[in-house]
DNA sequence: CTACGTTCAGAAAACCTTTTCGGTGAGTTT
DNA sequence: AAACTCACCGAAAAGGTTTTCTGAACGTAG
C-alpha cells in the first residue's frame, strides 16, 4: 500500500522483469499451475509481494469470458430485503471473488430494463432479482445469456428458478407457537388481500388452527400493512370477541397497532392476550412494550441461497426451476410469553 | 434481445464485417469520431443496431484505464442510510454509463479493508464510503490511487472530502418550527453523548432557544436512541415539568416513545403538548398517532452530491476537501399542527 | 504533367493476462 | 553415441476495443 503511485498499476510483466522470468512463467508460478520450479515460483511470488500486484480483472475476465461480478437488480424502495439479501449473497460468493453490482429499479420497468442492458453488457456472470412482494413478478425472458435467480418475488414463469420465504409455512409456525403457549383463541388481523404474502400466511394460519382442532375467532381480516389497520382491527375484534386470547398479525408493523389498542382497553399483554406478527423487522420489535414475538422470513439464508445457486449454475449445474422456499424462524419474545 | 444466442457475444468485428469496413473504421463510426465518411457511419450504425451490439467494456476499460464503475463501501447493517445514498448516487452517475459496487462491511475493520482492496483490484474510478454514525471516522488514508468521498460518516482526516448532514442547523429548524407553533416551553430528549449526531443536535437546539430567548426545559437528555429511553424520559421530564409544551427528539424512535408516554398521561398530542423528531424514518413517523413531525436529512441528495464530487474529480477538477454539510428538511405532520 | 493538400479507410500497436505449443537442456536408455 | 524422455521456460496468440499512423484516392493549383 506505502508505494502505490497513482501514475501507473503495476503489472504482470513488471513482476515477471523483477523476478527475472517471461510473463508467461509470471502467470503460472502466480496460478498455482504446474509446470514451474518451485524456486522459480517463490522468485515470482516475493517479487508479486514486494510489488503488491493484484492482477487486473478487466484483462483476466476479458479473456475468460468471466467477469466475477454478479448483478443484483431489485425495486426493493426501502432495502429492507434487500439489504439482508444482499448480506447473503456476499457471504455465499465468499471470499471475495465476487462483488455484486447492486442497481435499484424502484419499481420501475423501464429503469429495470435499462439497468438490465447495462449490467449485461458489463458482462456479470449471474443475476438475482429481488422484488418486494412475494407475488409472482413478470420473467425477464430467456433471452438472457447468465442464469438468473429470482429472489424474493417468485418469477410468473415457472421455468425461471425463484426463491421466496414460504409463507404457509410461516404462518403455521406461528399459530403452533400460540397453541403450544395454551392459546385456544385466536384472531388474525393481516394486510392486503392482494398481497401473496397475506393469503398464503392466512393459509398456514388455517391449516394449522384446524390441524389443532381449533376456529379462527373472528373474520380473517385483510386490509392494508399498517399500524393505523392494526389498532382499528384490534379494537372491533377484542370488542366484538373479548374471549380472544391471541392476535395473530400479518406483519410487525400490524402487530404494534394491535398492541397499542390492547393497551388503550387495558388487556394485558401477553398475560390476558397474545400479540405476535412476522417479519421480525427489529425497529418495530423491540422497542415495542413488551418485545414482540415474530416469524423472521431468514432473508440473509434466503440471500445465501440465490447466491449458491447463481454460482452452481455458473459451475454448469443444472440448477432446475420453480420456487424453493425458505422456511422462516420463529423468535420468541414477551408479547406471547411472559418474562421472568 | 431477440437473437442472443448465449454461444458468443457479438463483438466489434462482427459489426465491421456486416458493414464491409475494419474494425477500426466501425469503431471511429459509433463514437462519433470524425475521418468516416457520414455514408459509412450510416452503414457501421445501420449494422452494429442490426447485431444489437453493445461494446465490452471490459475491453474498453483496459485500454482507456476508466473502468466505469464506482465501490461504494457501507458499515451501515441496516441499510437504512446507504440506500438513500445510493439512490442519489444512482441520480448523480445517471446516464448508465456508471454502475455502483456495494459492499457492506457490517463495520468490521478486517472486512472492511479486504473489500477495499477487492474493489481497487477491480479498479473502480472512485470509491464513496458510507458510514452509520456522524461521528468521524478513520481515513482509509491517501495511497488510494482513486478518488474518495465519505458519506454520512467524515473522515477523521481533514485532507479527506467528506459530506454529511448538518445536525446543527437541523437542529436549529425544529426548535424554530416548534417557536413558530407558539410553543415556548420546550424539553429535548436525545440518544447517546457518544454520538457526534445527538450532541450536534443539541447543539442547535440550544443556539436557537438562545436565539428566540427561551431557556431549555429540564436537562438536556442523553441515553440511548430506543423507544424505551423516550418512554422513561418522557415520563420523568412530564412529572417533574407539566408545563412543558413539546418534547423534541433526538430521533424518530424517541419520539414514538414520547408519544406513547404522552397518551398513557392523558396529554393529548399536538394541542397540549407537541413531539417531534428527526430523521423522518417513514415507518416511524407515518404510523404514529399522530403523525410524527421529522426533520428528513436529505440522504438521497447527500448521495447525489457524493458521486457528483467523485464524478468531478475524475474529469480531474480539484474537489477540495474537509467536510461539506448538507441541509435537513422539515416535514410537518400531526403531532406539532393539529390536522384541520 | 507535377506537386501538393484533403479526405477517408485500414493496418497495427496498445491495454494485461492466460494458455498453448514449441524448444532447450539435462538426464536416461539402448 | 544416438535416441529418447522429462522438466521447465518462453514466445506468441487470443480476447475486444481504441488510437495513432500510414497510405490510397482524388481533386486542385501551379
Amino acid at each position: 500500500m506505502a508505494r502505490s503511485e497513482p501514475g501507473r498499476a503495476v503489472t504482470l510483466t513488471d513482476v515477471a522483469r523483477l523476478a527475472g522470468v517471461s510473463v508467461a512463467t509470471a502467470s503460472k508460478a502466480l496460478n498455482g499451475r504446474d509446470q514451474v520450479k518451485d524456486s522459480t515460483r517463490q522468485r515470482v511470488v516475493e517479487a508479486a509481494e514486494r510489488l503488491s500486484f493484484t492482477p487486473n480483472p478487466l484483462a483476466r475476465g476479458l479473456l475468460a469470458g468471466r467477469t466475477g461480478t454478479v448483478g443484483l437488480l431489485t425495486s426493493d424502495l426501502e432495502g429492507r430485503f434487500v439489504i439482508p439479501i444482499l448480506m447473503g449473497a456476499e457471504d455465499a460468493f465468499g471470499a471475495g471473488q465476487v462483488n455484486v453490482f447492486l442497481c435499484d429499479a424502484r419499481g420501475d420497468t423501464i429503469r429495470e430494463q435499462y439497468h438490465l442492458r447495462a449490467l449485461l453488457s458489463r458482462r456479470v456472470d449471474g443475476l438475482i432479482v429481488v422484488g418486494r412482494q412475494t407475488d409472482p413478478r413478470p420473467s425477464l425472458g430467456h433471452a438472457i445469456p447468465v442464469p438468473v435467480v429470482y429472489a424474493y418475488a417468485p418469477s410468473d414463469d415457472p421455468s425461471d428458478l425463484s426463491i421466496t420465504p414460504d409463507n404457509v409455512s410461516a404462518g403455521r409456525l406461528a399459530v403452533e407457537h400460540l397453541v403450544a403457549c395454551g392459546r385456544t383463541r385466536i384472531a388474525h388481523i393481516t394486510g392486503e388481500r392482494a398481497y401473496a404474502a397475506a393469503r398464503d400466511r392466512a393459509d398456514g394460519v388455517q391449516a394449522a388452527l384446524h390441524a389443532a382442532g381449533l376456529e379462527l375467532v373472528g373474520d380473517m381480516m385483510y386490509s392494508e400493512w399498517s399500524e393505523r389497520w392494526g389498532r382499528d382491527a384490534a379494537a372491533v375484534l377484542l370488542a366484538r370477541h373479548p374471549e380472544i386470547d391471541a392476535v395473530l398479525c400479518g406483519s410487525d408493523q400490524i402487530s404494534r397497532g394491535a398492541l397499542d389498542t390492547a393497551r388503550d382497553l387495558g388487556r394485558t399483554v401477553p398475560d390476558d392476550v397474545a400479540v405476535m406478527g412476522f417479519d421480525n423487522w427489529e425497529v418495530l420489535t423491540t422497542n415495542a412494550r413488551p418485545e414482540l414475538t415474530s416469524i423472521d422470513a431468514n432473508l440473509q439464508q434466503l440471500g445465501r441461497t440465490a447466491a449458491q445457486r447463481v454460482f452452481a449454475a455458473l459451475d454448469g449445474v443444472d440448477i432446475g426451476s420453480g420456487t424453493e422456499y425458505v422456511a422462516g424462524r420463529l423468535v420468541i419474545r414477551g408479547s406471547t410469553v411472559a418474562r421472568r
